[in-house]
DNA sequence: GCAGACAGGTCCGAAAACGGCTAGTTGCGC
DNA sequence: GCGCAACTAGCCGTTTTCGGACCTGTCTGC
């Protein structure tokens, strides 16, 4: 995704770290840890500026990221505005959305249900792109071997996503 | 430019060889190292004959090249008449002129400046004909990627001119 | 006259490299 | 034989890199 000036964002804590979220007036359109890999430019450099989170997305957001991790939630509710990225990852990002809280898939389950079961690896990179951590759940992706594989904020905090959906001992 | 029986001339050393300079009724008219590409033919032969310098332009040219080399000065005050070439190449030299010491230009920024953008290569051919060596700062000019490129007084000299004026480290 | 040669830069296509993979094979130790 | 780890070779969309082709005004050499 690339971050532009039609869009809000803000930055707030949770157990795992800084979080910063985007969204356009369509909704919800990113969610990253701040030192997690492929964070848009325009926003790395930007250490802690904030917009006033009068957008009700953005508020919505912060509410129920907050009701998530005090283990009050696991559906998330928001409008999502999966905007960026070719039309192959959109299509994975929208399967990784059909992964129920508390599963897990695999790269190839992916791979097979967007039609394409060959381009596994390909899966991978374009989860790896995921532009909405956590809401779009591409933590909930593991190897076929039910190995961690990797995650673009780091393995602890796949771990600590499974874990607390309780996909995990 | 074409040295005629209307200019002045004489020569003299600075830290990076032996300088040529002429003059006409108007201004300085050219500045040349006596070895470097392009000099004026009429020039090339004549080692170290030297006009009696009284004509007061040349005068001040060598003490302000004096001074620019001990780090005294940076900008030129001189008259400078910049005959010969063609329309094109005129231009060309005058925007050279613009460029402030310690700042650079890419060969794009001179042609995107004259309005001819796509003639980025017939830039470097009149940047290098450029009769007033120094003063109208052809030094200045790199390619896109930073890369000196080109000098018709030998790399070496565009190096040492950019450190002295404080644009390479 | 005409055909190259230049103190560059842009564009575009092809090719290679790069991953948050995986199924298959091999080589161990029991 | 069996289980497990380590290695291999394909897999495929994306990104990066690389190499030509072309552009332009002037000068040089035929």
């Amino acid at each position: 995704m690339k971050f532009d000036a039609s869009m809000v964002h803000t930055t707030f804590s949770c157990p795992l770290g800084t979080v910063i979220i985007a969204a356009t007036r369509q909704g919800l359109a990113g969610l990253w840890f701040d030192d997690q890999r492929h964070l848009p430019a325009e926003l790395a450099g930007s250490p802690l500026w904030r917009a006033e989170p009068t957008h009700p997305v953005l508020v919505q957001t912060m509410a129920q990221i907050g009701e998530y991790f005090s283990g009050r939630r696991l559906a998330f509710e928001l409008p999502l505005d999966l905007v960026g990225g070719t039309a192959f990852q959109r299509s994975v990002w929208q399967a990784l959305l059909a992964i129920a809280p508390g599963k897990t898939a695999s790269y190839g389950d992916i791979s097979a249900g967007i039609g394409h079961r060959a381009a596994v690896r390909a899966v991978g990179a374009a989860v790896g792109r995921n532009p909405i951590s956590i809401i779009v759940p591409c933590h909930r992706v593991l190897g076929a071997s039910g190995a961690l594989t990797g995650y673009a904020g780091g393995l602890e905090r796949k771990k600590a996503l499974l874990k607390l959906e309780g996909a995990l001992p």
